[in-house]
DNA sequence: CAAATAGTGTCTTTGAGACACTATTGA
DNA sequence: TCAATAGTGTCTCAAAGACACTATTTG
């Protein structure tokens, strides 16, 4: 160890958000346009530097979530995703970010940004396609954070958190497809979720019509954890064939 | 946003270590002493300061992790656990710790710390009672990285990274059995295992021999994940005691 | 030989997926 | 009435756990 006149160099911290959510049974992302140098014009996560050394960094999390997306925060899933900190990620310094995973319901069509920058709601796909051109290491973090929800949604309650309450069973089970990217059979997907403890609980409410026989409404339930857990179809062989049920 | 004369504010980056092992089919954890005040004499994770702005994170943990085990780095496993960042976590100000999991096998007894401040392995057990008076949030970030470490053994070939090379079937379900504090069935562990691909391959040297029949030695297979997972026995008392508390 | 540990076979239970079937609405 | 969606029953198959059994070593 050298002398006491050593100090440990500064860095600077931002929060990066991943907040995703269901567009027409699409999973999709926000993005907003750089206004400014480096990268200015590509698209990023939405995001910022803590605004004070007294700011917690979960505060500057919901603070961005809430310009972004205008919503009642306290309601919305959050969570810490993983700390991007490498030497060269930012060409202005030694820039670290709190990468989050934020999920949201459906909104409003009009993303209600209170900033004047562009933000616009992009199909998870495209972005994990690499059509878009995407400032400093986001790509990897919007990755990375689709790779957690995925997983999440097999252990954990997370699916709830992109439906409005009340909610019906065919609407969670359009989340596990949209995220998944899996097709799953309507019944099966309908009683394991029942089956599951605390997952879904009944609304006192009546049922919602869509064309067919009402469907219940449902809550989330108390559990955050799957017990049993619903798990997603491992490509364990290559035997993608989806067999299809024949008409009847 | 405010006028270009705003600056964000700066903080300190530490990198901390939970580095776990097992002694005497015991999960236990590496410790050191502090010598200096913020927490003078009270226990903490190995970890420090990056050494200048040009140091990668990871380099920072790998670098401290050899400093306190003596091991050659490359070969042990080191992932990012999560951050740690609260204001008030660190009496000296705004210190921001990245939390590091790693797994070591067991080592010659003592712990080559070519450091002066005391470091001992404390099994996990111990620690997780709160038996050991820790500095800063440093009892929050070992219990946050033994569950990461059990939830690992699950999906991941991590088990392996506690086992010196080659190790016996036996050898390797004493770890499973010492993580997650539950007996398992020798013979249906045995079958498990071998039945799951890339999890292990056989050495080509012969047995080794412990009072009975010698036991089939082997290493690390390719695979990192584990398909079909190795579940562990999931208490079936529905939640109560999830309450995900994020890092801070 | 017995004691000890390694490794195999096989039964039972459980849960996932396939899919026929019934129920309840709107057009 | 039919088309459409909600919800139930039941079969089959595969994996997990229980555990009797065989195999190979040391004392």
């Amino acid at each position: 160890m050298q002398a006491d006149a050593w100090t440990p160099p500064p860095v600077l911290l931002t929060v990066d958000l991943v907040i995703l959510t269901l567009r027409q049974s699409r999973l999709c992302v926000l993005l907003v346009e750089r206004g400014e140098d480096p990268f200015n014009g590509m698209r990023a996560l939405p995001g910022g530097f803590l605004n004070n050394d007294r700011e917690e960094i979960v505060d500057a999390a919901r603070r961005e979530l809430h310009e972004e997306t205008g919503l009642n925060v306290d309601r919305v899933h959050l969570e810490q995703l993983a700390i991007y900190g490498s030497v060269d990620r930012d060409p202005r310094g030694r820039v670290v970010s709190v990468a989050h995973l934020a999920i949201v319901p459906d909104l409003p069509e009009p993303v209600a940004g209170t900033d004047a920058k562009a933000a616009a709601w992009v199909p998870a796909e495209t972005v994990l396609a690499g059509e878009i051109d995407m400032a400093f290491d986001h790509l990897q973090i919007v990755t990375d954070g689709i790779e957690r929800a995925r997983s999440h949604l097999e252990f954990t309650a997370l699916a709830t958190a992109f439906c409005s309450e009340p909610f019906t069973i065919a609407e969670l089970q359009q989340v596990y497809e949209a995220v998944w990217g899996t097709p799953l059979d309507t019944r099966n997907f309908y009683r394991k979720v029942r089956a599951t403890t605390g997952f879904v609980v009944p609304d006192t409410a009546g049922a919602r019509s869509t064309g067919g026989r009402p469907a219940r409404l449902y809550r989330a339930g108390p559990n955050t954890t799957l017990l049993p857990p619903l798990t997603r179809p491992h490509a364990t062989t290559p035997d993608a064939e989806t067999t299809r049920e024949e008409p009847t």
